[in-house]
DNA sequence: GGTCAACTGACTTTCTTTGACCAAAGCCAT
DNA sequence: ATGGCTTTGGTCAAAGAAAGTCAGTTGACC
């Protein structure tokens, strides 16, 4: 097991039932894992992102503290987010990965839509005499129309939803 | 008996009854098989393939590791084999379109997927300064990946099917 | 002897871990 | 209040630990 999981999994537990956000000291977490402070932060750059929905706070000096917040965000509002924001120009094959990977974690794709995204912005389907910005920036611009179109079948099915029940 | 074929046998044997995944460490196997770590590679790239039934995921790193998983090849699928010669290496975006109507109204697209196909080859995925034969080109090979994303779901959703059935 | 599958090694890419140095916040003594 | 410690946490680059790629060599079979 790798370190960053223990620790990832450590504050996970400590984030679980009905505790929406949890507050430590990064030197004591280090020094019960025997690592260095600095793993902490990587853990938390890698492991509790924004995109995984969660907020950092910190404060250094005497009582120093990192807390860490889970943040809810609607299916449409994480969509939006990653359409505007998240999303630039150009995003590269792995990153997409990772971003649909968590849109299915989260459940707001399907396996079916997931794979499907995936494939569209897969190096085979990009196979083509290029170079790698140009692809990067298609990423991108398939990337969030894909999302759009994830987000507006989303809404119309709340509506239907509505019209059926009243 | 060839390298290949004990490194093969190997792993089928770790796959054998009841359990579809197995974890390796690609040093250690090939330590243990005395070769070169890429010979791993070789023989999942050539005896683990999708056609052949097997799905490998991997990560790279401290606590690296390389996953084999098992997945049971069912009907096969022929319309969208055909679909791939219709295909071709350029389409327009109009030419898309009616295939992917074309699929749906023959159930084998849902209509989210639809959407998300049309959405993945609009010319607003693909509004980059680029000569319209390009476009069309990358429209072409995005499509393929798209549908062969779907047969494979097809496939392993009847492998879902039968797991669940026992 | 030619051809194709098997095999290898050098190089690349990705992910993790650490340590040296930096920056902010509180705590004093003046 | 304020200038200097002390106590935190932040950043970044480099080292380490896997796995991936690919071009070239070897070998087995026709």
């Amino acid at each position: 097991m790798r370190l960053s999981d223990s620790i990832e999994s450590f504050i996970k537990t400590m984030l679980t039932q009905d505790e929406p956000e949890v507050e430590l000291k990064r030197n004591e977490l280090a020094e019960y894992f025997n690592c260095a402070p600095s793993q902490i932060n990587y853990v938390l750059a890698t492991r509790f992102t924004l995109d995984n929905g969660y907020v950092i706070e910190s404060r250094r000096g005497g009582g120093g503290f990192i807390r860490i917040v889970r943040v809810v965000r609607t299916g449409s509002q994480k969509l939006l987010y990653l359409i505007h924001e998240r999303i630039g120009d150009s995003i590269s094959e792995g990153e997409c990965a990772r971003i649909v990977a968590q849109l299915k974690e989260e459940r707001l794709l399907t396996e079916p839509e997931a794979a499907l995204i995936c494939a569209a912005v897969s190096g085979s389907a990009l196979s083509v005499p290029m170079p790698e910005p140009i692809k990067d920036a298609i990423r991108a611009k398939t990337l969030k129309a894909m999302l759009t179109s994830v987000a507006r079948q989303n809404r119309e099915s709340a509506v239907h939803a509505l019209t059926q029940n009243g």
